[in-house]
DNA sequence: CGAGCCCGGGG
DNA sequence: GTGTACGGGCTCG
């Protein structure tokens, strides 16, 4: 008797049965109970058949039969399709295969006679996902029945076998259960090496669905502590085994971790396979699935049935693009989005300790439990975003948070395709890649400033310019030099460009999609908020919904992207260096004067006229504007700074600071935030900048003046003088022993390894001779014994001068301690 | 200055 | 898994 299950799918797999395939989809019920429905669909791709002789082809498709190494791969069926390719209506033929690694041999065998065929490597389960308007982490309705007696069923939790599986709404599971996992490693001299050194440790964090925590550290070897989450094993041996049961125990929805695709679950695959236990963690009974030994950099994990997680992978590939942090480490990361740093440790000694002096290894146990706490959460902490991104995009999560912004774009592209009836255009072959790697084109117009303190300035900007570009002009690859509209308008700078204005093309019209959904969301966003609703959810998607829209511009000039169109990418900054300029003319037609633009901001000064003329500068341009385009008011600054570039008069594009009503400092593109610099270099810049923009240049002059006098007398803290340098390889390559490799050196000296890619801090001191010679580290220094002349020089001039020079100062004026010449009315 | 190399994260 | 590599920084020629 038929029945009806309904879930939420969240893992996807395909296994081949016979003359049958068959999707695996793994979820799980509102009431949290497991489920693994299996629904048959059929591999295929298209082929363009047009001028071909139909019964020749027909008998070759007839006659196929391709040895593979999983099987003879055979055409089952076909049958005419009419489809949009590039814009223009054509038929093709829809072959379907026996399995799916049939379609990579039959389209190839196809193309060497001189047939062009299409989709032919679009994943098995995205083509499922997509033909059946399944989206991931939604609810889902299957009909079928359950398998109840089948000796060769591995499966860890009901399976149930559909005859139909439809989508029933877009809301997304909720209730999830979370398991991180960290291990700690025997590591000499930090190498890392699998093969040879065993898995000391493994910390497990979980929260399930009601919150509650689990937490354990497996260890073998025996250790005073207070930790009720330790528990000790015997050997590597048991301990492996012991994380197996409790990962089947648990059964967490998804499975996190940092870097544990690369690091964490190939090596305990690789210790698993050492030490001979088996880890067939997956639902479905198959074994981890882990990078390979020799490649482990860009290694995908993967255990059937469970979302497996890389945090860092999501956070590097997608959601760290707008975090302000130095590295993507655990440490920066959870800093950052959690508030919670690392505990410190020394794991360097952990190998000695473990040999030697294993009571030493409770703050190691508690550090690794630490860890897989702060992956838990981070994870937790992104899982909105990362189902928002896997919903819009169609794809499961494991493969969304995987993906870089081209990838993205394509993959949502190719979802809209599906449904818009599009054929997606083949990937570049990899010649005509490296031709497109050659081509690039012009960006964005930067209007040069005049190096000045300016006052009252409003900064407008293009709300996102580019894609309502592309959007307003329909710009795409169907719509290119499209036959129907030659006498219309073409594109600026372009004369041999025109996109076509009569049909909203494929293109354009996703992204204005993207587009509009996210002006709805922020609509609702922002009711929501007044009635103090929680907008977690509504704020990802917006957010999923900006990056993909901003990413189009850069995917139609991705030289690996199917819909690449470089005319398309270079149209679009062509309109928006007309824009700007045009934006800016009018503002000078108006009587604003314009100080500075870039790309899609404009600065202009007030002048005589209140904020409302300038705001209805605005709604005037506003009015005149195509489409989606639209002219914001960023904000109002009472003061702003545009410097020289070095050595010259000329003013420097994309350095200047701005302060807003309410004080607040905007600062672009000056040395502030390098990492590089001593923090006194940093403070007195701010400061500087601070003050100048407060009108108060004569107190910035003397506060510089005044620091200097500090620093010559020694009373500046030796923690702002501190140079950091990263060290990129063995100290012995160095042919340039610059600063940086003479602090390594002194470490060298003391017996600590300085391995690449350590950051070294050191302080430059008093002395004659090059500066390499006179490096000493922070903790050799006595106070006072840097050399002030260097700081003043190589770090506070560079840091203020170009600042102090709009104002008609010179270096000299500002750093020589008698110099008073000229300008002796600031004394 | 351009092409090539190495690295990221992890212990 | 119908997949194969991204982009930045540094160094050397």
């Amino acid at each position: 008797m038929p029945e009806a299950v309904k879930f939420y799918p969240y893992d996807f797999d395909y296994k081949v049965e016979g003359d049958l395939v068959y999707v695996y989809l793994y979820g799980k019920s509102e009431n949290g109970t497991r489920v693994c429905v299996k629904h048959q669909h059929k591999p295929y791709f298209f082929a363009l058949i047009a001028g071909a002789d139909k019964e020749v082809i027909t008998k070759k498709l007839k006659e196929l039969n391709l040895e593979t190494r999983d099987g003879v791969a055979k055409v089952v069926s076909w049958e005419e399709v009419e489809k949009e390719y590039l814009g223009k209506k054509k038929t093709f033929w829809k072959i379907y295969v026996n399995f799916p690694k049939a379609v990579p041999f039959i389209s190839k065998e196809l193309e060497s006679g001189g047939i062009e065929c299409y989709e032919k490597d679009i994943l098995f389960v995205h083509r499922y996902l997509r033909d059946t308007g399944i989206t991931p982490t939604a609810l889902v309705q299957a009909t079928g029945e359950y398998v109840t007696s089948n000796p060769f069923n591995q499966f860890r939790v009901p399976l149930f076998i559909a005859d139909k599986v439809t989508p029933l709404s877009k809301e997304s599971l909720s209730q999830w259960k979370l398991l991180a996992v960290d291990i700690e490693t025997y590591a000499e001299r930090k190498e890392i090496l699998p093969e040879k050194n065993p898995i000391l440790m493994i910390g497990l964090y979980g929260i399930d669905e009601q919150g509650k925590e689990f937490s354990k550290v497996l260890a073998w070897k025996e250790f005073p502590h207070e930790l009720e989450y330790v528990e000790i094993l015997a050997d590597e041996r048991e301990m492996l085994q012991r994380f197996r049961e409790l990962l089947l125990d648990y059964q967490p929805d998804i499975l996190t971790g940092y870097f544990s695709d690369g690091f964490d679950l190939p090596y305990i695959n690789i210790r698993a396979q050492k030490n001979k236990v088996r880890m067939d963690l997956g639902i479905d009974g198959s074994d981890l699935y882990a990078g390979s030994k020799a490649e482990l950099r860009e290694a995908e994990s993967r255990i059937k049935g469970i979302v497996h997680v890389d945090v860092l992978k999501f956070v590097r590939n997608i959601f760290g693009k707008n975090l302000k942090i130095d590295s993507f480490s655990l440490d920066d990361v959870a800093g950052e989005l959690l508030g919670h740093k690392k505990h410190v440790v020394n794991l360097d000694v952990l190998p000695e300790i473990w040999n030697k002096t294993p009571e030493k290894l409770a703050p190691y146990a508690a550090y690794c439990h630490h860890d897989a706490k702060l992956a838990l959460l981070l994870c937790q902490k992104l899982l909105f975003d990362m189902m928002e991104f896997s919903k819009i995009i169609g794809l499961p999560m494991f493969d969304v948070i995987r993906m870089r912004f081209s990838r993205l774009v394509e993959n949502y592209i190719l979802t809209r395709a599906m449904e818009y009836n599009v054929l997606a255009p083949n990937r570049p072959g990899g010649e005509s890649m490296d031709e497109r790697r050659e081509e690039s084109i012009e960006g964005g117009f930067v209007f040069e400033p005049t190096p000045g303190l300016y006052k009252d300035i409003v900064v407008f900007d293009f709300r996102s310019l580019y894609p309502t570009i592309i959007t307003s002009h329909n710009i795409g690859p169907e719509g290119f030099r499209c036959e129907c509209c030659q006498e219309q308008p073409h594109v600026p700078e372009k004369e041999d460009y025109w996109f076509c204005s009569r049909e909203k093309k494929f293109l354009p019209t996703v992204l204005g999609q993207l587009i509009e959904r996210r002006a709805e969301m922020k609509k609702l966003v922002k009711e929501m908020k007044a009635r103090g609703e929680n907008t977690q959810m509504l704020e990802s998607r917006s957010y999923a919904l900006k990056i993909l829209a901003n990413s189009f511009y850069g995917y139609l000039g991705f030289f690996g992207a199917r819909w690449y169109c470089l005319e398309c990418a270079a149209s679009t900054t062509a309109y928006a260096r007309n824009y700007i300029r045009t934006t800016m003319g009018k503002a000078e037609a108006k009587g604003f004067r314009v100080i500075y633009a870039d790309t899609d901001s404009c600065f202009v000064l007030l002048g005589e006229q209140k904020l409302d003329d300038a705001l209805n500068f605005m709604h005037e341009v506003n009015a005149s504007l195509p489409g989606q385009m639209e002219l914001e008011f960023e904000n109002y600054y009472p003061r702003g700074i545009f410097v020289a570039q070095k050595g010259s008069e000329k003013g420097a594009k994309k350095r200047y600071a701005l302060i807003s009503k309410d004080g607040k400092l905007k600062i672009t593109g000056f040395e502030t935030v390098r990492r590089n610099w001593s923090l006194i270099g940093k403070e007195v810049q701010q400061q500087v900048l601070r003050l100048v923009l407060n009108d108060k240049t004569e107190e910035a002059l003397q506060y510089v003046r005044e620091t200097i006098k500090e620093l010559r007398k020694g009373t500046i803290p030796i923690a702002k003088v501190i140079l950091k340098t990263q060290i990129t390889k063995d100290l012995r390559e160095y042919a340039a022993v610059g600063p940086h490799v003479a602090a390594a050196q002194r470490l060298l000296q003391r017996g600590v390894k300085v391995l690449p890619g350590t950051v070294v801090e050191y302080v430059i001191t008093k002395g004659t001779g090059l500066i390499r010679d006179r490096v000493k580290l922070p903790d050799e220094l006595k106070e006072g014994e840097y050399d002030a002349e260097y700081y003043v020089s190589h770090q506070l001039m560079p840091a203020v001068s170009s600042i102090f020079g709009v104002f008609g100062y010179g270096e000299e004026d500002v750093f020589k301690e008698s110099s008073q010449t000229g300008l002796g009315k600031f004394w």
